[in-house]
DNA sequence: CGTTATATTGAAGTGCGTCAAAAAGTGTGG
DNA sequence: CCACACTTTTTGACGCACTTCAATATAACG
């Protein structure tokens, strides 16, 4: 299961036996999460890290009027909170969004690591780098994107990092979401959301049933969406 | 003037003399560059990391029918693109709003840098988490917060970056934009944005002219936008 | 002082939100 | 296997925040 996160490294770069080693070393534990449970509060103080090995998470902050945003959405693969190691703390929450196995990297560990292999340091400061990348695009979805293209969006980037993780299969994934959620993706209200998946729909671009994706027509929906998968890093380049 | 990158890490970490001195060594030239001008475009191979000394830069991605987002602003004591120190390549394009001056960080010595002072790794990985953090509260500002609470917000969140760097005169700082990219900072359109700035004056709560934010008064604005800033991250831990 | 960029205002349109209700799906216990 | 409660999805009607289009006013500048 922690093959994933070597297979979501090895798109980006080259990563050697003895890094892959010395990684899995820091990697250790194996919990069970219940799904929509809060896993990492605000502001606790962490010590360790968590690695996602199957299901998915989000995190989000939240306004006074009960309006919630999902900032970032986890599959099989990411770290959860890699940047609460350098950060201590969170300025957000992270909740699991479906039944989750996750494996721990004590801050101490990686310090440890940090110390001993400086390229791969650079390669996990770099997988913090992608998810502030994916912030970026989805700054870009929430003020200039129609309701629409937002969801088009995010199905192409949901598509494209489960592919990495052979998360994908044919033209669907799971997306453990309701509409609800969804639409704390999206900027959207439920209602709306709904009306927004319907149009998808009808269009024959993608389709959101049972938490399940399928995609009716990817270069369609990608034109929709304008998604340009570049600020996803997937070719591999020396770090 | 690179003093201001001290401050800004200061405030978070404590940073040895050994350590400043190895920063200050791998900063180097020193340049200047007209307004509005890109500094650095999406895709470009970089080799080196840029920190603003002076002036303000904005960091911003495009869709096909014009419209753009901005997805970051930068003070003088920022490092524009050390997150391209990993990603090696930006997906998005980095631009000038004033006249700024900047120096440069090598990724070569950047690389041995981060070989010889694990510590001040972390405290410049910390930097480009910081960044993250910012995106995530604009992603709850875009996806959430109406408009006028939108350009609160980020009234405040300068507020509070400039007086870090001391940049902030009285209820004062410069914000060398018009109100079409102050626009394209909050997702609205320059009328609305328009629009939005007479109601934070009507309400004597903040005020835009000439490129300048004066703060009517701040304690409602931090109300009125829910600021919150334990997301800057201003209290000093070790990482 | 004219020229151009920027700010401001008005009027009308639209995407999305709100409120409310119905329909469909899901899980549980009998 | 059905009955019941509960969650989620879907639809309709209406309202509002923001956009669009267009015109005018003001500031910036050589």
């Amino acid at each position: 299961m922690i093959d994933r996160l070597f297979k979501k490294l090895r798109v980006r770069d080259r990563l050697s036996e003895t890094e892959e080693r010395a990684l899995r070393e820091v990697i250790e534990g194996q919990d069970e999460i219940p799904a929509k449970q809060t896993m990492v509060k605000r502001g606790e103080p962490l010590d360790k890290s968590i690695l996602l090995l199957e299901g998915m998470v989000c995190r989000y902050k939240d306004l006074r009027n009960g309006r919630r945003q999902i900032s970032a959405l986890h599959v099989p693969g990411d770290f959860l909170d890699l940047h609460g190691f350098t950060l201590k703390k969170l300025d957000h929450d992270v909740m699991t969004l479906s039944r989750c196995k996750v494996a721990y990297a004590g801050h101490k560990q990686l310090t440890t690591l940090t110390e001993t292999f400086p390229h791969l340091t650079r390669m996990l400061w770099f997988t913090t780098n992608l998810d502030a990348a994916v912030h970026r695009e989805w700054e870009l979805s929430l003020g200039q994107r129609t309701g629409v293209a937002r969801a088009a969006h995010l199905f192409c980037e949901l598509y494209h990092r489960l592919k990495i993780v052979e998360l994908v299969d044919g033209a669907s994934f799971g997306f453990p979401v309701n509409q609800t959620e969804l639409g704390e993706c999206l900027g959207l209200t439920p209602v709306h959301t709904n009306r927004v998946l319907k149009e998808l729909r009808e269009r024959g671009l993608a389709q959101f049933k049972q938490a399940t994706v399928t995609i009716g027509n990817l270069h369609e929906l990608e034109l929709l969406a304008e998604f340009e998968p570049s600020y996803l890093y997937l070719n591999s380049e020396p770090r």
